[in-house]
DNA sequence: TTTTATCCTACAAAGCCTATAGGATAATAA
DNA sequence: TTATTATCCTATAGGCTTTGTAGGATAAAA
């Protein structure tokens, strides 16, 4: 399951992404518009920051505001910076690889393989879906 | 991602598909088999069983085993069963159905519909996937 | 100088995951 | 009948993650 984080960030990207213009846009005024608690939205947009999605302005008039072009935010990249990997298992993973403590042999791993296919199907649909392309 | 229950059940599972006859076996062989805490393994068996999944014999030469054929034991309700919703959001989840705390509208919610599609997507693999096709 | 708003670290409550403990129950074999 | 084997079932504990909250520092604008 998606957590609150991650939804709660796309959401918030989602909003800048609809703004007419690229005046910078208060944490405030997205929490109260998504219902989303200030303070816990606050250290998400920091994350979108620090990740190179959103610029800020501090002081009056200050806010987040959009860096780049929603149609060259991909969704796979935003997925795997707020929750994580997409794969189901650490082992059916590119990004986040870990070996299984309890798997003998990956390549014939059932469960593995199972995983596999749906992280590949998950992926196609998320490097297919731009930030504009969902927010519009 | 996927809880070490789930995985450790679907790999029970393999493990009592691929047995040559229907005796049962005991939890300590398939934990062995599979490096699985028995303990552990035991609580996730039992709630195999209660599903309908499993048949179990107690006392010596008792154990577990398949009650039904692994072509009619479909992954997706294993998934549910185990892992509980296959949405990655309560508001995309049709047997896990819940309304979001924070959303105004469903309808348009960005989030929501990009989920449906991950959703949709994983639900035709798991549905797709037999215990058999995956145990072989 | 005051107000506004982000920046940043630390922390706390709650819930979930991953087991473990320990006795009850039932079946088999000696 | 007794010992052994193996499941049945409830409770619980430790650790980790999630979901925030607190509070002051920093910077920009009025």
């Amino acid at each position: 399951m998606l957590s609150k984080k991650t939804k709660y960030g796309i959401k918030a990207l989602t909003f800048l992404a609809r703004q007419e213009n690229q005046n910078p846009v208060p944490i405030s005024e997205i929490a109260k518009a998504e219902h989303i608690s200030v303070k816990f939205l606050e250290s998400i947009l920091l994350i979108l920051r620090h990740s190179g999605f959103l610029g800020s302005k501090k002081g009056k008039g200050g806010g987040y505001y959009l860096i780049k072009d929603p149609k060259e935010i991909n969704m796979a990249t935003v997925y795997r910076i707020l929750e994580g990997p997409i794969a189901l298992l650490p082992c059916a993973s590119h990004n986040f690889y870990e070996k299984c403590d309890d798997c003998t042999d990956e390549i014939t791993c059932s469960v593995r393989r199972l995983m596999m296919e749906i992280r590949d199907n998950t992926l196609i649909i998320l490097e297919n879906n731009s930030l504009a392309d969902i927010a519009f």
